[in-house]
RNA sequence: GCGCCCGUAGCUCAAUUGGAUAGAGCGUCUGGCUACGGACCAGAAGGUUUGGGGUUCGAAUCCCUACGGGCGUGCCA
């Protein structure tokens, strides 16, 4: 983390003069960027202290004036109430950030001591159909917060877990059985998870056609709910007599759901691989669906759980009420495999925390999962988090595979890669080959989708209007992208000009605009963003830093010539601030698991 | 019914966690390259932060209340 020196003795100056006030806690300084009405660059917040020292705000307000005032890296100060804004000299401020990338960078680093071992988990689909938009925010958010973390130094270890068990493939099987007639991706020349997906819902118009049968011989059926009545149809009855025969080993049915569960997972792989999605474990719901039945018997034995009459086994959570973790036939349920498999990733690769990126519907779960697991007693409890995020709405309403309207995210990138082609075309003459075209169009297109999900705050549920959301200009991916590529640009002219910045001396002096000191001011906040976003694991602060910091560039791009200013001297601090911020917004967009074009 | 979350410009979202005159983008309107790339820049209009009460130097943010919405409340996953 870059710290002025101005700050630094100013805090000292503070510890100092009120030593007795101040508790023995961590306290410091953390300026604010200046109101850009305001005179100076940089804001200094005495409200914030008045607590904590035990005096006035405006009091402190006025020891921090008069104690920079006389401060050798700072030019002006004025103080408002008890904001004290200050402006740095140019040889200060250019010095502490953009002078010295890799220092910059660097610091973005958390101390050896903060760093931890985490381990992720998301994506976690289940094999019965094709991803769709909702995954897609999983997708990117777990993968960017895993970036992200490991971005200021954390080890990260990312984890899919894939449901390839239980009654919903069983669905997709059944109608293959009956409607498949034995095709294949290959024979079909179909995406595996597409063609499996389409079982899915074969299966689910005949078991409405069967409901709608039961309802008309039976007109008292008719306000019953479908799930309700889905086990007295005769498909229903099939697909959990599948499910029996799949727990018994039937050769044929283990044989069946192989082949389909492989389709699917070649399909997703496809998909992944074209979002840039990685893991480095990935776990099957169907090796760790028994594992949490030992633990509870643990549990049981050592009288944490509770043993009802019929057998069943459940758990007193005090406010958030009893919990069922065994059934009276001895199954288990869904948290009895959570618990497992917690356990299972605990000593797979001793995370000092785990993270579970999973829509906010589960907050309960996620809440009794580690109530339970501190009640077992693992010292490991306390540090499980649950990324709880929103659902993704379309402005016709809620995505619902089983009413077909979702939007497909095979469907979805292509929609996203023609849209940047068509605009890749137009400005694009005969020397760029198509090869190169279609490259970049994924990058923005991909961008542009990425981008766009991590824009809002991940615990919203968002509004995705195809119309709307589909864009590349304003606040987005492009946006960003096309500041680095103005850069590029700036440099191929150069070298086009036969000019070589490299070897010359920077006099930072020069940078004297408030376009240009505004680019330094922004690239100070770099590392600390960086700190705040893995602190919160939020990745929306640091795209709306990216956005900010390209805006700002923006300006400066308008109103600073670079190849065209007046001296050499000036054109060639000018290309060094640019590079500055081309190392920067390539850095947040790669933390994002975002790239960037050359040119586009 | 109970529990959790939410309500900010026409629309989609921010607001440094209680701090300066609530900010961006889209959309609307106006203006801007004989310039290193117009996927850009400058400007205008648009707000009783759902309504009402309270807490204090100070509230979109905290408390109470009314209304409106989402999710959960499975021995489904």
């Amino acid at each position: 983390m870059i710290q002025l020196k101005c700050i630094v003795e100013l805090e000292n100056f503070f510890k100092q003069y009120y030593s007795k006030c101040i508790p023995p806690v961590e306290w410091s300084i953390a300026v604010e960027k200046c109101p850009p009405e305001m005179p100076g660059e940089l804001t200094v917040n005495c409200f914030r202290f008045a607590r904590i020292f035990g005096d006035r705000p405006e009091r402190i307000a006025e020891l921090a004036e008069s104690f920079l005032a006389k401060h050798q890296e700072i030019n002006q100060v004025s103080r408002v109430k008890a904001f004290v804004n200050l402006g740095l000299r140019s040889e200060t401020l250019y010095r502490s950030t953009v002078a010295d990338l890799p220092t910059l960078l660097a610091t973005a680093e958390l101390e050896k001591d903060k760093r931890k071992r985490i381990l992720i988990e998301y994506s976690a689909p289940n094999t019965n159909k094709p991803q769709h938009l909702g995954h897609v925010r999983n997708n990117t958010l777990g993968m960017s917060l895993a970036s992200l973390l490991q971005r200021v130094g954390h080890h990260v270890i990312r984890v899919n877990l894939i449901n390839d068990r239980g009654i919903h493939i069983c669905k997709s099987m059944l109608a293959y059985q009956r409607y498949g007639e034995g095709v294949t991706p290959a024979s079909s020349g179909r995406k595996g998870d597409h063609l499996v997906g389409y079982f899915y819902v074969r299966y689910n118009q005949e078991l409405k056609r069967q409901i709608d049968d039961l309802k008309k011989n039976d007109p008292t059926l008719a306000d019953k709910g479908e799930e309700e009545l889905a086990d007295h149809t005769e498909i229903g009855k099939t697909a959990r007599e599948m499910l029996r025969q799949w727990e018994n080993g039937n050769t044929e049915v283990r044989e069946l759901w192989r082949a389909m569960n492989s389709w699917v997972i070649a399909g997703f792989e496809e998909t992944y691989v074209r979002m840039g999605v990685k893991f480095d474990h990935t776990y099957l719901e169907s090796d760790t669906y028994l594992l949490g039945k030992d633990i509870v018997a643990d549990g049981l034995e050592c009288g944490v759980f509770k043993q009802r009459t019929d057998g069943a086994v459940l758990v007193d959570l005090g406010k958030l009420g009893n919990k069922v973790l065994l059934r009276a036939d001895g199954t288990s349920v869904y948290i009895t495999q959570d618990i497992g498999t917690t356990h299972k990733k605990y000593n797979d690769f001793h995370p000092d925390s785990q993270i579970w990126v999973v829509g906010d519907e589960q907050l309960l779960h996620f809440k009794m999962l580690f109530e339970i697991l501190k009640k077992l007693g693992h010292d490991w409890s306390e540090n499980l988090y649950h990324l709880a995020y929103g659902m993704v709405n379309l402005p016709t309403g809620k995505m619902k595979s089983r009413e077909g309207t979702v939007v497909d995210a095979d469907d979805l990138f292509d929609e996203m890669f023609n849209l940047a082609l068509t605009a890749c075309r137009e400005r694009c003459d005969d020397t760029v080959s198509e090869t190169e075209i279609s490259r970049r169009s994924e990058t923005i297109g991909m961008g542009a989708l990425k981008f766009m999900l991590l824009k809002f705050n991940p615990k919203t549920s968002i509004m995705f209007d195809p119309e709307a959301s589909v864009k590349f200009e304003g606040d987005t991916g492009p946006y960003v992208q096309y500041a680095c590529a103005r850069i590029n640009s700036i440099e191929r002219k150069a070298e086009e000009r036969g000019l070589d910045f490299a070897k010359s001396a920077i006099n930072w002096e020069l940078l004297s605009s408030k376009e240009e000191k505004a680019v330094a001011v922004s690239a100070l906040f770099y590392p600390r963003i960086l700190q705040d976003a893995a602190e919160k694991m939020d990745c929306s602060v640091l795209v709306e830093y990216l956005l900010g910091l390209a805006k700002t560039f923006n300006r400066f791009y308008r109103e600073c010539p670079v190849l065209n200013a007046e001296n050499r001297e000036l054109q060639t601090a000018r290309m060094a601030l640019c590079h500055a911020v081309r190392a920067i917004l390539t850095d947040g967009l790669d933390t994002l698991t975002i790239g960037v074009p050359d040119a586009m």
